[in-house]
DNA sequence: AGTAATAGTTGGAGCGCTCTACAATCAATA
DNA sequence: TATTGATTGTAGAGCGCTCCAACTATTACT
C-alpha cells in the first residue's frame, strides 16, 4: 500500500526529480523523450501524484469544497450538477461535505474543507449566521448560494425567495383564497426571505388578518406536523404555502392521510421546482429554481476569485417564476367539519 | 488569506514548534502551563491545522472518502447517513465526492481521493469492472457498499439482491400475475443480480415462458421509457417489477400518464425502499434495504483496516424484506385494449 | 569566431507539519 | 553526594512535492 514517489520515477526515467514534476504538470519545456520516458516509468510504477506534498509545495489544490446542507434534499443534487460542470470545464475539482441539516455539522464541515486548504468553498443553503459567514471568508474564498445577504467579503448566487413568496401569494389569491398559511422553513437558507415576501404580499392584497404562520423546517416531517398544527385549531386554511417542495411532500401526503383532497379542498404550493415535483403523482405547483444555472454561477464566481480576476462582492439574484401544476385550484368554501 | 503557522503559535507561546505540535494531537506529556499558553496563542492567531502538511509528516488524515454513484438517488443520501454516524463516533471525517451514475466520472471520483490520499475508500453502489475494483484495492483500503463480489482484497456489504427479487416475483405470483415484466438497473451496482433472482424466481415458479427483461438503468427516465417499450408491443403485462424505486418513479409517472390505474390495471414494484416510497401519493411496494445499517457496517469495516485488525475480506449479505404496499394487488385480466 | 538567445535539465531550498532522539530539570532514591 | 527515573521540552531530519537560480547544450545572429 505504499505508493512510488517522484523520485522514485525519476531514478527509473533517469532522470531528475524536477523533471519529473515538470512532465507531472505538463510543462512545455520537456523535450518529448523525456516526457515519453517519464510518463512510461510512472505508468509502470504506477505512480500517483501526492495532492497533499502537491498542496504544500505549491499553495493550489484545484479543488473546491462543496458544502450541502441536506443530501436528502434533490434541490442540492440539481445544485451541484451545475457546480460539477462549471468546475470540471475550469479545470477543477469538486469535494463534498453535507451539513445535515445542522450547524454543528455545517461547521464540521467547513472545518474540514478549511482544514484541508482546498482553494474555496461554495456553502448551499448555508444556515450558518452571518457572522460566521464573514470569518470564512477572511480564511478562504467563499461563495454562498441559494442564500441572500449583503456582505462584501464574498459573493451570494441565488433567487428573489421574497419575490418567489409573492408570486404564489397573488397565484392563490388570483383563484380566490383567502386563508393562505404559510409553514416556513425556520433556520433554513432564504426561509426568512420567503416568509417575509408571504407576509408583504398578504399584507399587500388586504389579507394581513389572513396571515397564518406556522414554524417549520426544510423537511418532509416538518410539513406533516405543519398540517396537524393547521387543523388542530382556527380555521382550517383553503391553501398552503409550504417553504419548499420536500416540506410540501410531507403536506401532501399527511393531507391526504387526513382525507383532504387536494386541490379540491385545500390548495398546495411549494418551492424549488425539483424533479419530484414534476411527477404525476406529486404535480406539486412550486416556485422554480433554475438549480443547475445557480450552481453554475456559484462555480464561476468562485472561480473569478481563485483567478483573482476581482476583488469586490458580487450578489446575483435571479428572478424565479411559477410553475403551475395540480395542486392548486379554486378555493373551496367547505369547512373541514363538512369534508369530514 | 495566509493562515498562521505552527511556527507562528509557538514564537507567540515562546515555545518551540514540536511542542504546539504534540498539544494540538492532545499529547499527555505537555504540563498544563504549556498546553495553556499554546492554545491560547492559537486562539489568538486564528490558527488551524494545515491538514496537508499534518498528513504528509504522519502518513494519516482521519479522513475516509466516500463515492456516491448518484446524489440524486435518495438511497445514497440514507447509505451516506449510516456511514457518516459510524465514522464520526470512530473519529474519522468524512468527504464525498459522486460518480454522477457514469464510469469516467466515477473513476475520476475515485482518482481524487486516491491523490488526497485518504486513508479508506468507501464505494456505494460503484459501476466500476470488479477488475478495477481489484486493482483499487491495491492502493488504498476499500469496501464496496450494496454491490456484492467475492475478492479477496476488499470488504463487500449489501442485501441479497437475489433475495430480493425472489420475493417480489413470489409476491406478484401469489397475487395471481403471470406476465411479470422487469426492467433492469443496466450496468448498475447489484442490477445484474437482480436480473438474475428475477429469472430464476420466474423459473422456479414455471413462468419461464413470462419472463420479460428490457433494459434500463438506475433512473426515473429509464422508468418512462421502459414502460413506452413494455406497452408499445406484444402482450401487457400485468406487473412490473422495476430495478429500483427511483426507477419506479417514472414508471408509476408513465403509466399514469398513459391512463393505466395502479395496482388496477397494472401492479408496480420497486427496490430500495428510500423514503419517497412510503409516502401516500407514491405508497409504493418495494424491497426494503437496512441502508443506515448498511451505511455503518460499511463504515465499521472500513475502520477495522484502517486499524489493521484485519486481513482477510469480509463479504456481508444482508437479508432484505419486501414491504407491500398499495402499488401492488391481484391481476387484472384486462388487455390495453379494453382499458382504453 | 564570438556573443547572445533559447531549450532542456538539475540541485537545493522550502512548504508546514510529525517524530525520533536527546537535553534539561527536578524529585526521589541509594 | 551521586545516581536514577520521570517529566517536560527541543533540535533536526524528513514527508513528497514545487519553484527558482543556475547550468549545459544547442542554435541563431552579428
Amino acid at each position: 500500500m505504499v505508493q512510488p514517489t517522484m523520485e522514485d520515477v525519476a531514478s527509473r526515467a533517469g532522470v531528475s526529480r524536477a523533471l519529473v514534476s515538470l512532465v507531472m504538470r505538463n510543462s512545455p519545456r520537456v523535450s518529448e523523450q523525456s516526457r515519453a520516458a517519464v510518463l512510461e516509468a510512472a505508468e509502470e510504477l504506477g505512480y500517483r501524484r501526492n495532492l497533499m506534498a502537491h498542496h504544500l509545495a505549491s499553495r493550489r489544490t484545484m479543488t473546491i469544497g462543496l458544502v450541502l446542507n441536506d443530501l436528502h434534499n434533490p434541490f442540492f443534487a440539481e445544485m451541484t450538477d451545475g457546480i460539477h460542470e462549471a468546475a470540471i470545464e475550469a479545470g477543477y475539482r469538486i469535494v463534498i461535505n453535507t451539513g445535515l441539516r445542522n450547524l454543528a455539522s455545517e461547521q464540521a464541515a467547513v472545518d474540514t474543507f478549511l482544514e484541508f486548504r482546498t482553494d474555496g468553498v461554495i456553502l448551499v443553503g448555508s444556515e450558518l449566521p452571518e457572522a460566521e459567514l464573514e470569518a470564512l471568508a477572511k480564511e478562504t474564498n467563499l461563495v454562498v448560494a441559494a442564500r441572500v445577504t449583503d456582505s462584501d467579503s464574498y459573493d451570494t448566487v441565488s433567487i428573489d425567495d421574497r419575490l418567489g413568496a409573492r408570486m404564489v401569494v397573488d397565484h392563490l389569491v388570483d383563484l380566490g383564497h383567502c386563508r393562505i398559511a404559510h409553514i416556513d422553513g425556520g433556520p433554513g437558507a432564504g426561509a426568512r426571505r420567503r416568509r417575509e415576501g408571504y407576509k408583504a404580499a398578504m399584507e399587500h392584497r388586504g389579507l394581513s388578518k389572513h396571515v397564518r404562520i406556522v414554524a417549520g423546517e426544510y423537511s418532509e416531517h416538518a410539513g406533516t406536523v405543519g398540517v396537524d398544527e393547521l387543523l388542530s385549531h382556527g380555521e382550517m386554511p383553503t391553501a398552503i404555502f409550504a417553504a419548499n417542495d420536500l416540506m410540501a411532500t410531507g403536506v401532501l401526503d399527511r393531507l391526504q392521510f387526513e382525507g383532504l383532497k387536494v386541490p379540491d379542498d385545500v390548495s398546495l404550493v411549494g418551492f424549488d421546482n425539483t424533479a419530484m415535483a414534476a411527477l404525476h403523482q406529486m404535480s406539486l405547483t412550486t416556485v422554480d429554481q433554475p438549480c443547475e444555472l445557480l450552481g453554475q454561477l456559484a462555480a464561476r464566481y468562485l472561480i473569478e476569485r481563485l483567478d483573482e480576476e476581482r476583488e469586490e462582492a458580487v450578489h446575483h439574484l435571479l428572478v424565479p417564476s411559477l410553475v403551475c401544476r395540480s395542486t392548486s385550484g379554486p378555493a373551496s368554501s367547505r369547512t373541514l367539519e363538512e369534508i369530514r
